[in-house]
DNA sequence: TTGAAAGCGCTACCAC
DNA sequence: GTGGTAGCGCTTTCAA
């Protein structure tokens, strides 16, 4: 009961209350603004609430007041274009639904990630979005809450995750590049990690298909100037090659500029095609073709699923819970 | 005392306590991973909770462990380009602090916009971000919040609002552009609002400190295709035209677009400057010039604020509240 | 190792 | 119009 403290406390109701001379219950009335109060009364609460600093806890107000639900969207980097869509999208749906989404950006960094798993247990109903952790991690670490994945390579058991079928869209394109002539395609693989990309597999699926032999293949860092490199490499070890499809669109982006600077004018002497399908590929020139992915969809999904784990019912199967791609011609390829 | 009700009350934890046949704080000390508890029983505890389907409340969590803090960050559209940069770079300063951030994208909508701040004050500690509603309005709505607004037009008194200058970084352009001879030199301004924008009004100021008359200007929607059709109309009104400064990149970018279809080299017939500085800028053909705001910097400093508002000890007065732009020349002028 | 009791700060529901 | 009382669901002492 000692009132006078060195270190500031918080500044509760019961302060005001004190300081207004009321109960807290009036000082509770005042600030939400509920009628049955004086004019004056309420009025010296409102100075009192002022001049203490007062902010009432929103824990304490959503104790009593059964509080919207929040979910945390976990994303790599928000500056990336892709994800910045994906976030778009996944806000949009919650907004529908009237959650609210705390966003988390990892900045790639898989510590990052596990520090903000860490603490994000705590501060949301549910966690969706991209995950680099160990599921053994995720699921220590989540204790319970619901977790939807997005695009996980490997498919997990535990958990919810969403998966992009770019399958037939891969095949649509190399199609398409062969239907106009192409015969020495090539493909610029992300470079991440030490195998090729199950985007690769499509490739080379889709160039058999067509009866043409796996085309060549250079590893590209997920950027523009990634791409950049990875095109000149590929075209300096395979000067025939007259198309390349691409891990994904900022990548083709790069190529689009290493052309430029090669002097390879496109699609004439050099077809692109990307794959994400986002809006910055209509900006670049040409505009790129690519395989696009209905992010908006993706976001609507992810959210479908995080509303159904949270009700404990029905939650969707492993396949409904895919995306696909489609071919999107521009003017690249 | 009802305990067959219909309808899905929320499972608490005494209800687990109840089903495990232990009491609250074995379940406490279970799911917290404590210490001091009989891995049998522990074990009992997690399978009914698993079972009911248990999640901790995270408010009476919160509300015993006084605990992280977080801001609402009000986005207009994280789709525009320039919005997805200051919304990262606050995410970035945010997470520096161990704050949480809720993300809330109004799509542009006013209406939309109110609904999130009536719902936002319980949910957040306070709320930074672009603000279309009237003072009086948001207010009553924050009742006392910590309210940091960015680049409002209008000074306000009662929120801390950061402004952005570009004054010397539009005069730098203009000075590029006259010192590279171009004399006839027009602006593609926003249409949003009747009046035209400060940026405009620092434009007119640079022209006449170079002794020029204000250049002829058009009204652009802020949007690539908005940025196209105005350097065509202002190019049919003033065909004399020889450099444009633009109200924003993405109004730059159109007008980027619409000089290659006009068969305008830039910048050898026409010169572009945009202004804000977006990494979109540089992968553009002819990579943007641009009067480049440091949104890092727009994010940290309101972050600041925010922070010096919550410990309610000396925030940043109005003039420290201020982020520059500077003139970054890439190859459009 | 476990349990009982005491709040965290707030609002809802009833008296007055 | 105002105040008392009883919780919201959880963790944290402190006893057993």
């Amino acid at each position: 009961m000692a009132s006078s403290e060195t270190g500031s406390r918080r500044v509760t109701i019961d302060d005001v209350a004190r300081s207004a001379g009321v109960s807290r219950q009036t000082v509770s009335r005042a600030l939400n603004d509920k009628g049955e109060i004086g004019v004056s009364t309420k009025q010296r609460v409102l100075d009192a609430a002022l001049e203490l600093g007062y902010r009432p806890s929103r824990f304490a107000r959503g104790l009593v007041r059964q509080d919207a639900i929040s979910v945390g969207l976990v994303i790599p980097d928000l500056l990336n274009p892709f994800f910045t869509e994906v976030a778009a999208a996944a806000l949009d749906a919650a907004r529908a639904r009237g959650w609210h989404v705390v966003v988390y950006d990892t900045g790639d960094r898989v510590e990052e990630e596990r520090g903000t798993l860490e603490v994000i247990a705590s501060q949301v109903d549910a966690v969706v979005g991209y995950l680099r952790q160990p599921e053994d991690e995720v699921d220590k670490l989540m204790r319970g809450l619901p977790v939807v994945l997005i695009d996980r390579e490997r498919r997990t058991e535990r958990f919810s995750s969403i998966r992009i079928d770019g399958e037939g869209g891969v095949h649509a394109a190399i199609r398409h590049l062969v239907d106009s002539g192409h015969r020495r395609i090539g493909m610029l693989d992300h470079a991440g990690r030490s195998e090729p990309s199950i985007r690769h597999d499509w490739f080379v699926s889709a160039m058999s298909a067509c009866g043409l032999d796996a085309g060549s293949v250079s590893r590209a860092d997920q950027s523009v100037e990634g791409g950049e490199r990875a095109l000149k490499a590929l075209l300096t070890d395979h000067p025939a090659t007259t198309a390349v499809f691409t891990f994904n669109d900022i990548i083709a982006i790069g190529a689009l500029r290493a052309a430029r600077r090669l002097g390879r004018r496109v699609p004439r002497d050099l077809a692109v095609i990307g794959f994400d399908g986002l809006r910055l590929g209509s900006l670049v020139e040409p505009p790129l073709s690519t395989v696009a992915l209905d992010t908006r969809g993706l976001g609507a999904l992810a959210v479908e699923q995080t509303a159904r784990l949270l009700a404990t019912s029905s939650p969707l199967s492993g396949d409904e819970l895919v995306v696909r791609a489609e071919l999107r011609l521009r003017e690249s390829a």
